[in-house]
DNA sequence: TTGATAGGCAAGTCGCGACTTGCCTATTGT
DNA sequence: ACAATAGGCAAGTCGCGACTTGCCTATCAA
């Protein structure tokens, strides 16, 4: 749980869970070129695996082996399951 | 919206956010007891300061002056924001 | 089998963030 | 008025994280 929130600490790593929401099962390259030509990063390739490394062992993203790619997907369960630490049970919309 | 994450990337900070929780409206002196107290972390006044601050600009923290006493509350709208970005609308739990 | 593609490992650079230290301002109580 | 309390400002130290560079492994197509 604590490496969910260093996990979402960096930009480039939100903006590599925005690409995977948007298209889930991309491999390493594919979100690389995604990256540079959406968003305008200018990024090396190890640096998006480190990235994609940190995200994974905080949960938020499996990877799938495929022959010689591997393709990431997205999971959201962590996220949920973090912020709900600070939402107070007694907020007025939370039963209306 | 980017500092939302960059406070939350720090597990004193989210300590701060677990105190404000429990007790809204604690002055630094307070927090700074509890989290040693507590918690049992060894910081500086300024430490715990330097915190509230990053906190506050992120609006997780919002201030009242009231004579020499800085009363701090807790405000958790910028992190239900935060956290819906990547809550996919197509879950099979979210329209049963 | 050879070259191209997809990815991994390891060491190194570098800047930012967390924390400290020292001193200063303002409000309160006696 | 004076001391104590609550907090702020600024410069400095230091370690960790982001990124690069160079080389290595594995799978697929020709």
């Amino acid at each position: 749980m604590d490496d969910v929130f260093k996990a979402l600490a960096d930009p480039t790593r939100r903006r590599i869970l925005d690409e995977l929401v948007e298209r889930d099962g991309q491999t390493l390259f594919e979100i690389c070129a995604r990256l540079v030509t959406k968003h305008g990063l200018g990024l090396s390739r190890q640096a998006v695996s480190q990235h994609l490394a940190v995200l994974e062992s905080a949960g938020l993203v499996v990877t799938r082996r495929q022959g010689r790619y591997k393709f990431h997907d997205l999971d959201t369960a962590p996220l949920e399951r973090a912020m709900t630490r600070w939402l107070r049970p007694d907020t007025p919309e939370s039963s209306p």
